[in-house]
DNA sequence: ATAGGGTTAG
């Protein structure tokens, strides 16, 4: 043998040792690199499968800039370098890029073949885009390679995915015979539109063309129908699997855990739970955070917490479950600390986490938490959606931060999600809340479409302002506009009457819900009646309702009595109420303070002492009053008879300049709102002290003259403040804005929106 | 190197 040929044959070698080294999926990434280098001294990357494993390679890194550089560095790519590379970024769900490479392909003039048209419309699939599918679906006819099979299923499939069934049938019914990959996936297509009928014909279909479903095929439907949220369906198709002899995998497991979840089906779940432990399925990353949603909806923390410690390593799935269903069962604290844990713990938490939690804290009255998380989430990069904007606008509303709330809309209106049914709902919520009603309607006049939710939206924001005319106004056009009124509508349109003082037309439509809708009275409805009939003084047939009431009330109706009790000084009634909340809600400090308040109305003090001793030995303190006013973007705080605010002086000589000018005027403080047994002169200094008081002296102070002022309280607006807040909308031309628990008081030249009935 | 099925935010 010639040294030459001893040379050319070890160069043999070594290039056959270096192409077999790249086929192991494992290849390190700097064995690689080294590769490369050797293959560009050498000059063999001019070879096809060599620089298609090269691609390969990178690609299964995440290099795609280097798998890139590789691609333009090959003077005459051939359509197997393209092909890797979309493969690899359609692995990765990358489908814009992978539909760039595809369109570069094209510009070279190279003629896609079988291979590569597969992966370009299940990127167009990804995508969901009908537009993309469909030039995909050109070139398909064009190039003749319609009838290969593989090319037919991704196209059905990518039919289906951007939700065009009626093409994607089409298609089906051109085949000359259907497999079970078709059939699977057209299955699964009708699945997630909910269209059962269409599913069962198709399954008998593919029966009787001699086609036996698979598992796939099973799970494909249980999967469906989960996702189009026919969860029963999904548990039937389930039981029928199982009864046909297949043995659900972890993809049946997730699927239909998710479903039982939704149906908060204990036994169902705890049955499955047992399957997925006799299937050894338990570390399953997808079964494992399905079992924890599913605790979470069943109301077990205890058991979803085991669930997520018994799973190995960390999982965003199991991560994102674990937080919601501590936070959906009342846990928003461990729910918080578990996500300050994740984030420590270097966890990459997405949209879902954070939306999760600011859902969390918004929906259990930590608003000032869901805002900050808010904007956190935006310093780690992570854009808002359709889902965390309606998640955090509850808070926005609930401490009326009106600009925060506003910031949130127009972000809405830039990224294009404005119109979304749930957004624009949520923004009518929160403007109602933020006393901007008129804003809510424009919206509300200015959706395209509505459901229900929105109706209700409107409704229950004019009910919140008084506006009962408009309240009944609407709850009319949302009939003949053929939206019929569910449960939510009645709670509405019964606190609009309840507000406004319309006891008569608040019965006529309680009636009319069983007689003319079909709609049982719930809680609620009668928490409403309850508040409708006593506030008018029926306190006697009010009690008479309760006895009758189809089902044991609950504290909401009791609270309304009692609080109607304290409205009229009805201490008989009040301590009836008042017996059975204690029983109910020991640890609620508002009910020992409205019996007190009650006693000390009528100056029964040993009564009133009895109350607080009470109180005291529960080891509970009243709730202080407590206001908000949100001043040049930053949301102030004043707690009653709190002195810390750094601006107290002033606000005490603004208040006390009032008081003056109130006297001048022939107004006397009205010290019967001061529930203790002090002095008259000490009565008047502890009603300066009220938090809403405070709080609308802080806005005069720090806003200029002429502007509308918006405050907030915990409790129900005191008598004197009320007054007071009349005489000062008069004097300084003001129009303010207060919103206790209950309503808008909306205050202008001296008189108030609610026509001092509240 | 190519086609069908999974979970976790409202």
């Amino acid at each position: 043998m010639t040294k030459a040929k001893q040379a050319l044959c070890l160069f043999e070698c070594l290039h056959r040792s270096i192409f077999n080294s790249l086929n192991s999926t494992t290849a390190s990434l700097s064995h690689t690199h080294q590769v490369h280098a050797h293959v560009l001294k050498t000059g063999v990357f001019e070879d096809s499968h060599v620089a298609t494993k090269l691609l390969s390679q990178y690609a299964n890194h995440f290099c795609f800039t280097d798998a890139n550089q590789f691609l333009d560095s090959i003077s005459e790519p051939t359509i197997f370098s393209f092909s890797v590379l979309i493969y690899a970024y359609t692995k990765q769900r990358l489908f814009n890029q992978a539909l760039r490479v595809f369109s570069r392909m094209l510009s070279l003039g190279l003629a896609p073949d079988s291979h590569v048209l597969p992966n370009v419309a299940k990127a167009c699939a990804g995508l969901s885009s009908l537009k993309s599918g469909k030039q995909v679906h050109g070139i398909v006819f064009v190039s003749g390679l319609g009838s290969d099979s593989f090319v037919q299923a991704s196209l059905i499939h990518m039919y289906l995915k951007c939700i065009r069934i009626r093409d994607a049938h089409k298609l089906f019914d051109r085949l000359p015979q259907a497999d079970v990959v078709i059939f699977s996936a057209l299955i699964a297509g009708y699945a997630r539109q909910g269209c059962v009928d269409d599913v069962k014909k198709l399954f008998k279909k593919m029966e009787d063309s001699g086609v036996q479903p698979n598992l796939v095929s099973w799970n494909g439907i249980i999967a469906g129908f989960n996702h189009s949220r026919y969860y029963e369906e999904a548990i039937i198709m389930f039981r029928k699997m199982h009864f046909e002899g297949f043995i659900p995998d972890g993809c049946s497991l997730s699927s239909v855990l998710s479903a039982v979840g939704d149906l908060e089906s204990l036994n169902v779940g705890l049955q499955i739970h047992d399957h997925v432990i006799k299937q050894g399925l338990g570390q399953d990353k997808c079964v494992a955070s399905s079992l924890i949603d599913m605790y979470g909806k069943c109301a077990c923390p205890i058991d979803m917490s085991k669930v997520f410690f018994e799973v190995d390593g960390l999982d965003i799935g199991a991560c994102n479950a674990l937080v919601t269903g501590l936070s959906r069962n009342g846990l928003v604290d461990k729910a918080l600390e578990m996500f300050r844990q994740f984030q420590d713990q270097g966890m990459e938490l997405n949209i879902r986490s954070w939306t999760s939690m600011i859902a969390g804290c918004s929906q259990n009255g930590l608003s000032i938490q869901a805002l900050d998380l808010f904007r956190e989430m935006q310093d780690v990069g992570l854009r808002p959606n359709n889902v965390t904007i309606p998640c955090l606008l509850p808070a926005c509303g609930s401490i009326a931060a009106l600009m925060h709330g506003k910031a949130v809309h127009c972000y809405s209106i830039r990224t294009g999600i404005s119109n979304d049914i749930f957004v624009s709902s949520a923004l009518i919520d929160m403007y109602a809340k933020c006393g901007r009603i008129q804003v809510s309607r424009q919206l509300f006049d200015k959706m395209p479409a509505k459901n229900s939710v929105c109706w209700n939206a409107i409704i229950g924001g004019y009910a919140m302002h008084g506006n009962a005319k408009e309240a009944i106004e609407i709850f009319h056009l949302m009939q003949s506009n053929g939206q019929k009124p569910d449960f939510i509508s009645f709670t509405c349109i019964l606190s609009a009457c309840s507000q406004a003082g319309l006891t008569e037309e608040g019965c006529k439509y309680f009636n009319s819900m069983s007689k003319e809708y079909g709609i049982e009275a719930r809680m609620e409805h009668y928490a409403c009646m309850v508040t409708l009939l006593g506030r008018a003084g029926r306190l006697k047939e009010t009690y008479k309702m309760i006895e009758q009431m189809p089902f044991e009330p609950d504290a909401c109706v009791w609270g309304a009595l009692l609080s109607s009790c304290r409205v009229h000084n009805n201490v008989c009634l009040g301590e009836v109420a008042a017996r059975k909340l204690f029983q109910l809600e020991p640890t609620n400090c508002g009910n020992y303070t409205l019996l007190s308040n009650i006693y000390a109305s009528k100056s029964m003090w040993t009564e009133v002492d009895s109350v607080r001793d009470t109180m005291k030995a529960l080891g509970l303190r009243k709730d202080p009053g407590c206001s908000w006013i949100e001043l040049n973007n930053k949301m102030h705080m004043l707690l009653a008879g709190d002195q810390s605010h750094p601006q107290m002086s002033q606000i005490t000589e603004r208040l006390n300049k009032i008081n003056m000018e109130m006297k001048k005027s022939g107004c006397f403080p009205n010290t019967d709102f001061v529930l203790q047994d002090v002095e008259e002169q000490e009565k008047e200094q502890i009603l300066c002290g009220h938090s809403e008081k405070l709080a609308v002296a802080l806005g005069l102070l720090n806003t200029p003259p002429g502007s509308t002022l918006q405050v907030i309280k915990n409790l129900r607006i005191c008598g004197d403040c009320h007054a007071v807040i009349k005489f000062i909308s008069s004097i300084e031309g003001r129009e303010i804005y207060v919103r206790d628990t209950n309503r808008f008081h909306h205050f202008k030249d001296g008189v108030c929106s609610c026509g001092d009935y509240w």
